[in-house]
DNA sequence: AAGGTATGTCATACA
DNA sequence: TTTGTATGACATACC
């Protein structure tokens, strides 16, 4: 199968490898998850609008050749065709085009975001998947109950829950396949190799880059102009590698009940059979492509349907492997490309985020730390189908899609607990550690990494899941199969101090901080989210940042404000009760003032009756006189009777006067 | 363990 | 319609 992916489609050979350069490609639109589930394969990958014709294509120099030397026919492999022609020709919708198969496939299910949403129209026109689409058979083989249809692009949120289910489906099957194939017998090599993966990934990881730079600098060395007998010179040049001498043949026929439960894939074998004539030495042609799988057992290989590359590669029917013919190095040649992918753009305007894409993605092959990737995916190893170098957005692609699907495993739909997973598959598979990224434009990380490693789980607007749910599943979600040491390696101290929404920020790679994105200025917010490359996710996670931030600081301030005038209530309440006891103690004040009055009127009164005498010179009774003080000051004795009738009167009149 | 507090978030209403 | 604000309600972490 690492043939059916890499091997240029006959018309690429001739028109990329033999001429050296490239018509203007289409848009090749790759749909990362079509309905056949696997990736990579050609029915969903296909030039925009149209449909290559390979009967229609006059062959080439090179195709000739390789009839005469009775390779049959190669069957047209779109992504290939989508690979080398985009990038070969360089134009802006191929290389996009390309970034977004990058993309889409490194982050799985995505396909909404740059270029997976703009190769989606070409994906998801063809989301049946040919009939003998022998990915459709793999995945169905794969995990029977999934969905089938399954495109990723205008509507990839049902898809991206379909991975997520699809990761869990694997995680389980992933451990049992493993059960299984060490069950299975093997052969001394294999289990030598096998355990060589077991101990030790380094050596493998080393030994692949070094084969890969070898591979690179001899393509390099070759230019894309290539014959038959360049070809055919550089595989047999090719070092000394660790998949040395692994070749299928070696490999035991598959069990039966494995190799039934590839019976699915009799399309797909057919094609390979087809594809690859009897001269061609598939394990030969697995050197430049080091797929840790073909170090493994076959049945291991052929029974890890949870990765996709697996899947590419253990459909390999070692009775048709035919040795003689390595054509693995289109593989190189493609990736040759690729680097060149960046100075090309640049002739052809892209937007300056692809350059970033491609730059994160030489980045990633260069920084790649085999060694973390070793321990990350120490149980999910070798199922980099494609070499790290040479294909690397696809076998990154599957690194990451499946380390992501871990991590969907895991937490359910735990955005952060994936994003530290997917940085780990991120690290895997494109790089060596997230910090690494830095140096990269954000704009690149934004618009390419994120969308890579997490897309297609985040499109579930993970973040959107109930803080303590997120945080909680964040917590205590335990990485399958990671040490503690690795987990705190990337989620460490410093992680655990930054917020949520910093996290999730971090996890997308988002090119601004969470302060900025909350403080900035709805004009300014706008304009940055236009001006930047960034994915549908990111403004959603950007948008969701800045509601949070801004509904934050609302609920801050309103919090202030509550308490501020619950704390003026309570002055109040303490100044009206001291006022209560000030106006109390005045009223004691006056009550003792008035009796004081009083007993100096009574004392006044006693005082006057006792000097009054009547005409007959005796002492006034006060009982029945009484003094009556007049407005114009003159004091009258007058009988008590005259006062009180006086009174009656006056207040009948006072009455009076109020009424009227 | 229970209760209180602080904080974040969401939903909703409103400007 | 969009954006920001205010606030009740809820959940969670922490003490």
């Amino acid at each position: 199968l690492d043939l059916y992916l890499l091997l240029p489609p006959p018309t690429l050979l001739r028109d990329e490898l033999l001429l050296g350069s490239g018509p203007p490609s289409p848009a090749y639109a790759l749909d990362p998850f079509p309905a056949s589930g696997g990736w990579g394969h050609a029915d969903h990958l296909h030039p925009k609008g149209r449909e290559p014709d390979p009967v229609a294509e006059p062959e080439g120099q090179l195709l000739r050749e390789v009839r005469a030397l009775g390779v049959p026919f190669i069957p047209r492999t779109r992504v290939d065709a989508w690979l080398v022609h985009s990038v070969a020709a360089g134009d802006s919708d191929g290389a996009h085009g390309l970034l977004g198969a990058a993309a889409s496939s490194t982050g799985g299910a995505s396909g909404s975001a740059d270029g997976g949403s703009q190769a989606a129209p070409g994906g998801g026109g063809d989301p049946g998947a040919a009939p003998g689409s022998p990915l459709a058979a793999g995945e169905e083989e794969k995990s029977p109950a999934e969905p089938t249809a399954q495109v990723p692009d205008a509507s990839g949120r049902a898809s991206e829950e379909n991975e997520i289910l699809r990761a869990m489906g694997h995680s389980s099957q992933h451990e049992e396949n493993e059960q299984r194939a060490s069950s299975q017998k093997e052969n001394p090599l294999q289990r030598k190799n096998e355990d060589e993966n077991k101990i030790a990934d380094k050596p493998e990881w080393e030994a692949e880059k070094t084969t890969e730079s070898r591979n690179e600098r001899h393509l390099n060395g070759t230019g894309t102009s290539f014959s038959l007998e360049d070809l055919l010179q550089l595989l047999s040049s090719q070092p000394e590698n660790s998949l040395e001498g692994i070749s299928l043949g070696d490999i035991p026929p598959l069990p039966g009940s494995i190799n039934e439960g590839m019976n699915s894939s009799a399309h797909y074998n057919v094609n390979f059979s087809q594809a690859i004539s009897h001269d061609v030495n598939l394990h030969e042609a697995m050197l430049l492509c080091p797929d840790n799988t073909l170090r493994r057992d076959p049945v291991a290989r052929t029974s890890q349907p949870q990765e996709p590359f697996l899947q590419f590669n253990s459909h390999t029917n070692p009775e048709q492997t035919l040795p003689g013919t390595n054509l693995t190095g289109f593989l190189p040649v493609v990736d040759h490309q690729m680097r060149n992918l960046t100075s090309q753009d640049l002739l052809y305007g892209l937007d300056i985020n692809i350059f970033d894409e491609i730059n994160l993605m030489s980045l990633a092959t260069e920084g790649f730390d085999p060694m973390e990737l070793s321990h990350l995916f120490e149980e999910s190893d070798s199922d980099s189908g494609l070499s790290l170098n040479s294909s690397q957005n696809s076998t990154s692609v599957t690194k990451s899609n499946s380390s992501v699907c871990e991590g969907a495993i895991g937490s359910s739909n735990d955005l952060e607990s994936l994003s530290h997973h997917a940085l780990e598959g991120a690290v895997g598979g494109y790089y060596p550690e997230p910090s690494k990224l830095c140096h990269v434009d954000h704009r690149s990380d934004s618009g390419f990494h994120g969308d890579l490693a997490f897309q297609h789980i985040l499109h579930n607007h993970t973040y959107h899941l109930q803080p303590g749910a997120l945080e909680s599943t964040s917590e205590s979600f335990s990485w399958p199969g990671k040490s503690q040491k690795i987990r705190n390696r990337y989620f460490n101290e410093t992680d655990r101090n930054l917020s949520r929404d910093e996290r999730r920020a971090k996890a997308l790679h988002i090119p601004f901080t969470v302060d900025e994105i909350v403080r900035m200025p709805v004009d300014s917010f706008n304009s940055m989210l236009s001006k930047y490359y960034l994915t549908d996710l990111q403004v959603s996670l950007i948008r969701d940042i800045r509601r949070r931030g801004k509904n934050k600081v609302a609920a801050q301030n309103c919090r202030k404000r509550k308490l501020d005038i619950i704390l003026n209530l309570e002055d109040d309440v303490c100044n009206l009760k001291a006022k209560k006891e000030t106006l109390k103690r005045e009223r004691v004040q006056c009550n003792k003032a008035i009796n004081i009055m009083k007993q100096k009127l009574h004392y006044l009164y006693h005082d006057i009756f006792s000097r009054l005498r009547d005409e007959e010179g005796r002492p006034v009774n006060p009982n029945q006189y009484a003094v009556q003080c007049n407005h114009d000051g003159s004091v009258l004795i007058i009988p008590k009777e005259l006062v009180t009738s006086g009174h009656k009167k006056e207040n009948q009149k006072g009455k009076r006067e109020r009424r009227n």
